[in-house]
DNA sequence: TATCTAGTAACTATTATAGTTACGTAATGC
DNA sequence: GCATTACGTAACTATAATAGTTACTAGATA
């Protein structure tokens, strides 16, 4: 979608050119949907089209659209007894923590108009 | 374990402990075993025991033990036809070797030892 | 030699994800 | 108005990965 940002697309020819089904398409772009990077259309002439340009969508925005996430952001289930099995988990939260802060940012210097760019 | 280190522990121990059964903790104490991280013994005192100070292992060796990985490190399946596709799984690939890079450092940065301690 | 423990194969249970079918809703063009 | 097109979504099935379980073998020790 990025190479023609103008061009609608129906879930049934994002699914076939994904080797996928129509119906797992509409469920995640309608999830990019609500964080309002494409919009949908029903109807004759309807489909999905990005919401803005590609050079203003990173692809931070479509990891956190979609909840991907390291961490678990659970990181007190607290059933544990063992104080080192705390001290364990805390620890790696930390760090998983700095991972992810890195992670986004990486991915938020990358737009999707930069994937077609032989340079970037 | 790393708490009192010349105790030796049964599979049946360590997996009460760990409210989990005897045959997944041999399963994955056997994968450290492998990694040179614990010893095995069979038969009457038989059990479980660190290979090593509990300062001289590191989360990062257990880690890398069990294989875990962030990175799938198979960058091109290949069948995709799809130019943009594969420039996104190489950029996504290069990020997440530097992410991996920096976790690995990180958890090489903690010994299980460290666990017991506060201050660190 | 009886007992204890790891080692391991084989099976079942659970969970998450993807895929599929079916049908409702909205928009368009005739 | 009405047929057509496409999204929206519920409900179900398929697949795969992981964890858990049972059952047995092999080695070590008292």
């Amino acid at each position: 979608m990025a190479g023609d940002p103008d061009r609608v697309r129906t879930s049934a020819d994002i699914a076939a050119h994904a080797g996928t089904n129509p119906v797992v398409v509409r469920r995640v772009l309608g999830r990019l949907r609500e964080a309002g990077l494409v919009t949908s259309e029903k109807g004759h002439a309807g489909g999905w089209r990005l919401a803005r340009p590609p050079q203003q969508i990173t692809l931070a925005d479509i990891y956190l659209a979609l909840d991907e996430r390291l961490v678990d952001a659970r990181e007190e289930t607290g059933h544990s007894d063992c104080a080192l099995e705390h001290a364990l988990q805390h620890k790696v939260a930390l760090v998983l923590e700095e991972i992810e802060t890195l992670l986004t940012r990486r991915l938020s210097e990358m737009t999707i108009a930069d994937l077609g760019d032989p340079g970037a």
